[in-house]
DNA sequence: ACCCGACCTGCTAT
DNA sequence: AATAGCAGGTCGG
């Protein structure tokens, strides 16, 4: 049931579906087939297929029923590149990969998905949580549609998590301890008010926003920050993973280079000197430098190849 | 305040 | 072929 197509003024270079789709952010997004520079995803309750020439983004949703979407792409604008600037200036390692991914964007995405995305990361590779959150999704979302034969479904409601038998459910579908830290987590966040308490976290200041989001079992220091980060509006949001504490010691903090672990106080640590080095949009700077880092994206070559026909064009400010 | 080992799973390297 | 190492960490001691 494909229906109108939306185009968003929005140039490739402050927003690669590519490199944004892809890196880590939301781990919803496949290509339409494989090769395909066309996206397809989930945003709450909506199926959407997006792709883009060098000037506009095109969105088409696939309807099962009535529906609206709020902004789903961040709107910080173009001053982050000159924070990026400033930081490659002073650390040049790696910058060529750095500008290829420069054109990552920030997603705002749902607390819910966010959050129970982030726990299926802990001590995890990409593809694999990519299949934990999926199976997450067709094991207790609602089906919304099915696209060329692909069935897609919403992502599941903290009440369906904290359902009985839950944990039980997922440890025997691959979870392993992440199982319990999904049903709990959904517990916690029902007691609190559900889904309307996790939103209103995004009227806090950030760091009573990322205590709070702390205060989850299976959220620790980094988890809470990729939520901040993606979804709670806070750009200045550090997530310090393994990844990110080996470009620390290599490019900006060479003593870290003998420490093995990253405690608390070395996570405080690189945060602060990146939110020193790079400004209020130093949290979108370390995805660009953590999707640099990247194995997909070692050979990246974004090369653009347009012309595309449209017809029904809609305006939209905002997906 | 700080550090350490255990923890599920599945892919990779040796 | 078997085993250690690692992946966007967190928890409890």
């Amino acid at each position: 049931m494909a229906s109108k197509i939306f185009r968003i003024s929005c140039p490739r270079s402050e927003l690669d579906l590519n490199i944004t789709l892809q890196c880590g952010q939301s781990f919803r997004w496949r290509r339409v087939s494989p090769g395909s520079e066309k996206w397809r995803g989930v945003v709450g309750n909506v199926v959407w297929t997006l792709s883009q020439d060098d000037s506009y983004l095109i969105c088409q949703p696939h309807f099962s029923h009535s529906q609206y979407t709020t902004p789903y792409f961040s709107q910080h604008g173009r001053k982050r590149k000159k924070d990026m600037e400033l930081g490659i200036q002073i650390k040049p390692t790696n910058s060529e990969k750095v500008l290829d991914c420069i054109s990552v964007r920030m997603l705002r995405q749902d607390p819910v998905e966010n959050v129970f995305s982030f726990i299926c990361s802990s001590n995890n590779n990409i593809q694999r949580i990519t299949m934990l959150v999926d199976r997450l999704c067709k094991l207790y979302g609602s089906l919304l549609t099915t696209v060329e034969g692909t069935t897609w479904h919403s992502f599941p409601t903290v009440a369906v998590l904290a359902g009985d038998g839950v944990e039980d459910t997922l440890r025997a579908e691959g979870f392993g301890y992440r199982a319990k830290f999904i049903h709990k987590s959904a517990k916690q966040i029902l007691e609190r008010g559900g889904e309307k308490w996790l939103h209103s976290l995004r009227l806090l200041p950030y760091k009573e926003c990322h205590s709070q989001l702390m205060s989850l079992h299976g959220v620790g220091a980094k988890v809470s920050d990729c939520i901040c980060l993606m979804s709670m509006g806070h750009l200045d949001a550090i997530p310090v993973d393994t990844h990110v504490f080996q470009i620390a010691a290599r490019d900006y903090l060479p003593h870290l280079k003998t420490r093995k672990t990253v405690t608390d106080k070395v996570y405080q640590e690189i945060g602060d000197h990146f939110r020193t080095v790079f400004g209020e949009y130093a949290g979108w700077a370390h995805s660009v430098l953590f999707s640099a880092d990247l194995k997909i994206f070692q050979a990246l070559r974004p090369e653009s190849q347009n012309g595309n026909k449209k017809q029904g064009i809609k305006k939209c400010k905002h997906l």
